[in-house]
DNA sequence: TTTTTTTATGCAATCGTTGTCGGCAACGTT
DNA sequence: AACGTTGCCGACAACGATTGCATAAAAAAA
């Protein structure tokens, strides 16, 4: 009932623990007989060797961190089951930390991860990050890191992303088709590469149907949805804006939530009133009442890639590699939340 | 910028291992000002404890195991948030485990978890697991285990649920009130604690409506929602008996969400055609078309108080312990969804 | 028969840390 | 002067597994 080392094998037949070692790795300089009787043994007695002592003398877990702001973020967990569907595949197990969108966390998480010897790490930055030494320190020491999604700019290694621009702009040339002209833009954190490169969709979008930019109409929210106050702030200076806007985009799970509720709170009707196009993955959107329409990002197609190249960089560390930034297709799907109303 | 140990202060100071040890946990024996001069070069190093040796040497991580169907569940996210804040603020980590409701991802996630020595095991089970001695073989081993939310009935150590008797109770009297009579229970698999509890709710609300039970009215998913055929098939069984039914209860988040979809697809109206109360934790129920009514569990609580039963058994293994099981309560939130049409 | 080769096995070091034991000064006590 | 005490520190083993090296016995070659 006790739990087995080689040890016990190796005293129950007599034989030394190397012997017995080697012996259950197959090894041709160990007699088949020898080599049979230590296998049956061990089989029997349900032996399973010990990843600790493993770990500890090879320097690494077989296993992956997984670093994210929030598991529960309908992008997170579908890209998390990606990244599980691929790892577990190639022998990997996956160790997932979340950091609340804060910086602070963030760092603790990363150490604990590197001390416990993950054999690399997939990261989408929390919304506090803008300082990125911690990873550049582990990078030089040899640990592979792969970033999806929330990706830092200047930072050579593999990374993932979905195609925010073209996401973003796709979103907002369909409002503007619909009819609508004075278009908000809800967003995340400014430093974010989300951030930027939606709010680059965004501009081109107005610019190439000749609508002039109201910078009043972007907010950035520093905890991208996490602090129910800062969406409210935003959204109330939307709101209460002297030139309301007839639509809004908004960039996250938690940003559309809270922003259809206000608007639902402060007696307007979506779309008539205010027309939403979120950037979410939200299992209930067409549930929503109006049902939401959304760009879908492929999470879980970019959880396995991310997890592919990060396992290509443990396999392979001496590789001359060609870092890629990997961008996937986003998805418009259009319900009533944007459709201009025909009155 | 390499990793440091206690090795290389010892060598680096001339003193022994041992000596450099005693000196970081301030023992006694050692020379304050020897004491003072490890103490100042670990920190300038920034030395860390290797958790991994530890874990070898002392038989254990200082973490806890979490063995969850479904991370993508608002019920299991916001549980794992409350789990982690009791498990930090103790000085655990929390490494999570999601089994997709399978047996056999459970019984391997079970294995590696205990392979990679946690201190303890947090569990709900999936919904294939009726047989459980791999949990009570590891618990023999002196592993402590606790379950909340869905526990097994015949299994002796604490447990933290939800009153699930009660929340369904309350949801079917309310659908009661409201003037409804054929109602139908859409429910996880049969064997659950959960199901049994919520479904005898169900029960005794009926019949202290003088109300006959329906045995056609009661639909189980053995794969708890993950399976969309399934839901399909028992939605559709509903929709189309010839004593259709006028409200259902539906017993998780992906039963509700599928389940409205079905509704939606069929053409029927809610609540007009068929009213609806979800147990469940989906933070857009209000957003819902239409509001979703919804008997609301305090995951974050459970959560919590599970994690602060398994750092009291993992902390105090010798003391004679009364085994219980904690029941909390939920909370019936009415919307639209439930609400007889005025007509 | 002696020497060489092959086969099969054991010893010991290693990974990083801690606990047990023992040692050696420098005191104080009789 | 002999002994006991105290303060400070190092050697060694251990946790579980792997591996380079040594070595015994057996088989093959001389």
């Amino acid at each position: 009932m006790e739990i087995i080392t080689i040890k016990d094998i190796a005293k129950a037949l007599n034989l030394s623990t190397s012997t017995v070692s080697r012996a259950l790795r197959g090894s041709y300089e160990i007699n088949p007989e020898t080599k049979r009787l230590v296998m049956e043994y061990a089989e029997r007695m349900n032996y399973r060797p010990n990843p600790i002592a493993l770990s500890l003398k090879e320097n690494r877990s077989r296993s992956i961190g997984v670093i994210i702001p929030e598991i529960a973020n309908n992008f997170f967990s579908q890209a998390i089951n990606g990244i599980e569907s691929i790892a577990y595949n190639r022998g990997y197990h996956v160790v997932i930390s979340q950091n609340h969108e804060s910086y602070e966390r963030e760092l603790v998480s990363t150490q604990y991860l590197a001390q416990r010897r993950v054999d690399g790490l997939l990261v989408s930055l929390s919304g506090e990050s803008n300082d990125l030494e911690h990873f550049k320190e582990l990078q030089t020491k040899g640990l592979p890191i792969v970033f999806f999604d929330r990706v830092p700019q200047d930072y050579i290694t593999h990374k993932v992303i979905a195609d925010n621009f073209a996401g973003t702009y796709e979103a907002t040339e369909h409002l503007i088709k619909q009819g609508f002209r004075r278009i908000a833009h809800l967003t995340s954190p400014s430093w974010l590469s989300i951030t930027y490169e939606r709010l680059e969709g965004y501009k081109k979008a107005l610019q190439n149907h000749d609508i002039p930019l109201e910078d009043s109409y972007i907010k950035y929210c520093s905890h991208g949805g996490m602090i129910f106050e800062e969406v409210e702030q935003a959204v109330m200076e939307l709101i209460n804006h002297p030139n309301r806007p007839d639509a809004v985009f908004t960039a996250g799970d938690r940003l559309t939530t809270t922003c259809m509720s206000l608007i639902r709170r402060e007696g307007l009707r979506i779309p008539e009133d205010i027309a939403i196009v979120g950037f979410t993955n939200l299992v209930t959107a067409h549930l929503l009442n109006p049902a939401l329409s959304a760009v879908r990002q492929p999470a879980y197609e970019m959880g396995q890639l991310a997890t592919e190249f990060l396992i290509d960089l443990i396999e392979r560390p001496k590789a001359t590699i060609r870092f890629e930034t990997k961008k996937l297709d986003t998805h418009l799907i259009i319900r009533d939340s944007s459709l201009k109303s025909t009155t």
